[in-house]
RNA sequence: GGGGUUGUAGCUCAAUUGGUUAGAGCAUCGGACUGUCGAUCCGAAGGUUGCGAGUUCGAGUCUCGUCAGCCUCGCCA
């Protein structure tokens, strides 16, 4: 085999005249007749190769024989190209190599789509043809950006102390949180382990341990149904520090993302970064993560609208619900058929049974008035009393929702950004970051009648809340965590509690009794009380980090061998089917799907 | 589990109200061509319209079922 030089990125005007030896993948051929070029492809560019007929006639003819994708290496001069003949398209556009060795390493069929263009291919068949599809430009862009990133942040927590140490793959089950993946043991007739939805009690026993500083980035697992930012394995930078308090974590993090950003795409961030109460975040953008490019906030009009003859918004008020809304500018111009069945069947999907709205419009006396079928339930008064809280203008719309605070929030939250793109006021070049703090501790469950925590349990209350444990659990502030960015929440964490007896006070408001504690947690009960360090941590979401830096909305693109929404591998055809033998030495046997007809 | 959407040549797409032999660009194959660079020019080949029923004189088009991809609600401490 000829033993590449150089890569086909590199060689510049500079390096004329040199004899150099290139391997890659035969981008696209040009064939004169009499000259032949090639364009070749690896990971780090694109280089021209010229093939002489008089010069070199053994190489010429070979080279009249190939075809795109076959894998090559070529031994020739470099030369500066003549005069005109730079392409300044291409980075190594200066120069060409004149080949007088040419040997085919490997030939390739003929791709079931175009490596070698940025056209949309359908994702079912890159995702089957994965090893082609990773070889076109965006997806080599990918990769290159994620493994950057990996590498900035291994540098970054590696020179503030934190040491990397892996964890289990191979767990303890827990019943709460997502569902798990189970890996049942061959060892022990009937038992599972169960594979990692985070290291979280792993990374607090090694802070028992002594390690100090924790980090790693590491697969997670959880067996929920996938969405466009979801997968069932998925990568955290997970980190775990001793004696600190949450402005430590969040210091180190945040310089970690300033140089992630810096690095990467060149952007300052800056620090400190803005930080939100988690009730101001719901209140304003109805979410706890709030995309803060633009304003359209949420307004509460629920003690305005109470006074109307408008039953359904009264009756909801006095019903203890609320009434919201928001003040899309310049919307007026949108359809009643836009407005009641596209803007309101998309807040039905969110439980909204209707999505009521006005256009400020110009009165007779050019002074902005409400229009909509609904206006005559609400005075003047009331009316002018709506347009001052959402400072509302001549062609702007104002859309409510009036229902339970969830269903307004949630509904509203979505609303607010489907509108914010559809009315272009993203900037996508925006990188806007903020802190969400002062998270309540629990959130109570009705269902169940008790209360979840909202992070998960190991998260520490603010010392002053703590005696509220035993009266007042809804008003405690948790010290949690989240870092949005552009409406993504990409880290969270906490700091935990360290002590046993509010560890224990905590498990029984989330009514997890003594016995069940013991057998889930038990070892890490028992860890707690053999001097355990105050301790806090963080873990990010790589891949939808990776995923902003790149500027896709799909988490399969940011990761190299993605499943499918039903959890397939279209490459390997992964989940699968095993033999009897492999049940048998698992005490596994399958039954038959239940018909649900 | 629910809702939505897509499926036509290797790829990306088109095909009027249900109406003749389902078209185009790119790719592929063959030929020509000594400075191209998404080469160009000439020619050829390429189709179970995802699959299965149904309605109809006639279905790519309408109906039902089914499979697969995607988006989404629930779910994801």
């Amino acid at each position: 085999m000829l033993k590449r030089t150089n890569n086909c990125g590199q060689l510049r005007a500079a390096d004329e005249g040199k004899e150099v030896t290139l391997s890659g993948w035969v981008r696209s051929y040009r064939d004169h007749g009499g000259l032949v070029f090639i364009d070749l492809r690896d990971r780090e560019g694109l280089t021209q190769l010229v093939f002489n007929p008089e010069a070199h006639p053994k190489a010429h003819e070979l080279a009249r024989t190939l075809r795109t994708e076959w894998v090559i290496s070529a031994k020739g001069t470099v030369r500066h190209r003549a005069e005109g003949m730079e392409n300044p398209k291409m980075a190594t556009g200066d120069i060409e190599i004149d080949i007088c060795e040419l040997e085919v390493l490997n030939k390739a069929k003929t791709p079931p789509f175009e490596v070698d263009s940025n056209a949309n291919v359908n994702e079912e068949l890159r995702l089957k043809y994965r090893y082609l599809d990773l070889r076109r430009d965006r997806m080599q862009h990918i990769m290159r950006v994620r493994n950057r990133a990996a590498k900035i942040i291994r540098d970054y927590h590696q020179e503030n102390g934190f040491y990397e140490i892996e964890t289990p793959m191979l767990g303890k089950s827990t019943p709460e949180g997502a569902r798990d993946f189970l890996v049942p043991s061959r060892m022990t007739e009937g038992a599972f382990y169960a594979l990692p939805q985070s290291p979280q009690l792993f990374k607090q026993i090694l802070m028992i341990s002594g390690m100090d500083r924790y980090f790693q980035i590491v697969k997670c697992f959880r067996d929920e149904d996938l969405r466009a930012d979801r997968q069932p394995e998925f990568t955290q930078v997970d980190l775990e520090m001793s004696f600190v308090d949450m402005d430590d974590v969040i210091g180190i993090t945040e310089g970690c993302f300033a140089k992630v950003f810096k690095d990467i795409l060149d952007i300052d961030i800056q620090l400190p970064m803005q930080r939100m109460s988690y009730n101001d975040a719901v209140e304003n953008y109805g979410i706890d993560r709030p995309d803060t490019r633009f304003e359209m906030l949420l307004k509460d009009i629920s003690a305005i609208v109470v006074e109307s003859s408008f039953k359904v918004f009264t009756n909801t008020v006095k019903g203890g619900g609320m009434v919201k809304g928001i003040c899309a500018k310049g919307a007026a111009t949108y359809s009643r058929s836009d407005i009641e069945k596209t803007l309101t069947g998309f807040v039905a999907d969110f439980g909204a049974r209707g999505l009521a709205w006005f256009k400020v419009q110009e009165g007779e006396d050019g002074k902005p008035v409400l229009f909509s079928s609904i206006a005559k339930f609400f005075s003047a008064e009331q009316q002018a009393a709506i347009m001052e809280t959402f400072q509302a203008e001549i062609g702007d719309l104002i859309l409510m929702v009036g229902d339970s605070a969830d269903i307004v929030h949630k509904s509203l939250a979505a609303l607010r950004c489907k509108l914010g793109e559809d009315l272009g006021l993203v900037n996508e070049d925006q990188f806007n970051f903020v802190w969400v703090v002062d998270f309540p501790l629990f959130a109570f469950n009705k269902d169940e009648n008790r209360w979840d925590s909202l992070h998960h349990p190991f998260t520490a209350p603010f010392p002053e809340d703590v005696e509220k444990l035993d009266s007042d659990p809804q008003n405690i502030r948790s010290q949690a965590y989240d870092i949005v960015l552009n409406g993504y929440e990409i880290a969270g964490g906490s700091i935990r509690i360290h002590n046993p007896q509010v560890q224990a006070k905590v498990f029984k408001l989330l009514g997890i009794t003594d016995e069940m504690a013991r057998e889930r947690f038990g070892f890490f009960l028992d860890a707690l009380e053999y001097g355990t360090p105050p301790h806090g941590g963080l873990a990010w979401g790589l891949d939808r980090l990776v995923m902003l830096l790149t500027g896709t909305d799909n988490i399969r693109d940011v990761i190299a061998f993605p499943k499918t929404q039903k959890g397939q591998c279209l490459l390997t055809d992964a989940p699968s089917g095993v033999d009897a033998d492999q049940l048998e030495d698992l005490y596994i046997k399958v039954v038959e799907k239940p018909t649900s007809k």
